[in-house]
DNA sequence: CTGTGTTGCTACATGTATGTAGCAATGAGG
DNA sequence: CCTCATTGCTACATACATGTAGCAACACAG
């Protein structure tokens, strides 16, 4: 029969520093997925792991750098799908139709975005208490993005013809329709597919302007 | 950041209860815009109306209760604005364009949010820390807005003509562009007009399968 | 001038999270 | 079996915001 009074912490078992650090941001993403950043305390991913504070301590300068930690890794994570995203812009030879090079790439990115959604969900539907830094280093990359994307469009509206709109807006008319979609895609994933969207893409941009040049 | 009330040692004026509540919600707002809202501490506050803490807790239950109560007034603010946004569906004896009901009705959304801009800041482009109950509530409105959009769109749609769009995505598509082009108005004021993105609009909706209708 | 209630202030008690110092257990190598 | 660097734990000190109790100043009625 144990004695009840002194109720002391079974050791955890032994990590080397690197492995820790990955099961800790795993634990820092978990909780703030499901209730939140502000309830990513060091106290408690260190319970999450079941381990004290003084290890947290041990792997990440502070709860700050913690976090740091844990943007830089999505946000490679991130990077890494995307690179399948933006094509480049066709050379004057290559015989590529605009309006597939458009939705290929939605189809990618929500593709991309379904295959790693709890990555996605730190960048496009940020918990509660987000710290400024996130959506800081979320909308530096949003720049990046808009920008290709400005320049693929540059590319294709005047090879496809269609109603002269203003292209800025344009791509990020489109951009924010794409970062809508992935939305629908990460809140209620039974509800929707990526075919939903390319559907409709395909159909909205068979309706713009002279339409899409006839095949052959 | 001119602390804007000088008299902090000596006794603050005194103000009956009613004004001294709609004071410490103006505070509280600004702050949140300002600095996000875990800046907006019962202490802050206070001290931004010149005033210590015991003052507000005479005013509110806590500082949960404030938030609340600023939530409610923007809300209330923010609706009312709306009133004029949504057209009546127009019954059959009426003669109106689908694409002028749907132009008129952004371009009313636009101007009502650049009209009161603080008050959309906090629901359009929510500062650092908001507490779950603001997306709550502002999460139930839009699906309100949605359900009477789609309405719209029920009886325009068919009325016009032109692709054969879900109905549903593509309400949700002018739902969030009318957002994101709101915005974007609240973020860049100095750059962006409410005529850029009615013209886009304009342009889009012209583009877009059979076109307005011929007048006469 | 002088009561008298209202409004605001000082001071305290509490709760929660951060970050640190020093000790204890573990387990691989001799 | 013993050594000892590594890893983890207990306990403490600190900081900050919340919420409360009781006192002090003001303004107005008489």
């Amino acid at each position: 029969m144990p004695s009840a009074t002194p109720a002391k912490k079974p050791y955890a078992p032994r990590l080397p520093a690197a492995e820790r650090r990955e099961q800790l941001l795993d634990a820092a993403q978990r909780i703030a997925l499901e209730r939140g950043f502000h309830a990513v305390s060091v106290d408690g991913v260190a319970k999450a792991c079941g381990v004290t504070r003084p290890v947290v301590y041990g792997v990440f300068e502070d709860r700050t750098a913690m976090l740091a930690a844990l943007f830089a890794r999505g946000e490679e994570r991130a990077l890494a799908g995307l690179a399948r995203v933006f094509p480049a812009i066709p050379g004057p030879g290559d015989d590529v139709d605009p309006d597939d090079l458009l939705l290929q790439g939605i189809t990618a990115y929500l593709q991309t975005v379904s295959a790693d959604p709890d990555t996605w969900r730190i960048i496009l539907v940020p918990p509660e208490g987000a710290p400024p830094e996130l959506e800081q280093r979320v909308n530096a990359q949003r720049r990046v993005m808009l920008r290709t994307l400005r320049g693929l469009l540059d590319w294709g509206l005047p090879r496809r013809g269609g109603p002269p709109v203003d292209p800025d807006l344009f791509a990020r008319a489109v951009f924010t329709l794409a970062e809508g979609a992935a939305r629908l895609l990460l809140v209620d994933p039974e509800r929707w597919r990526v075919e939903q969207f390319t559907d409709f893409t395909r159909t909205a941009l068979a309706a713009l302007g002279p339409g899409v040049r006839p095949p052959g």
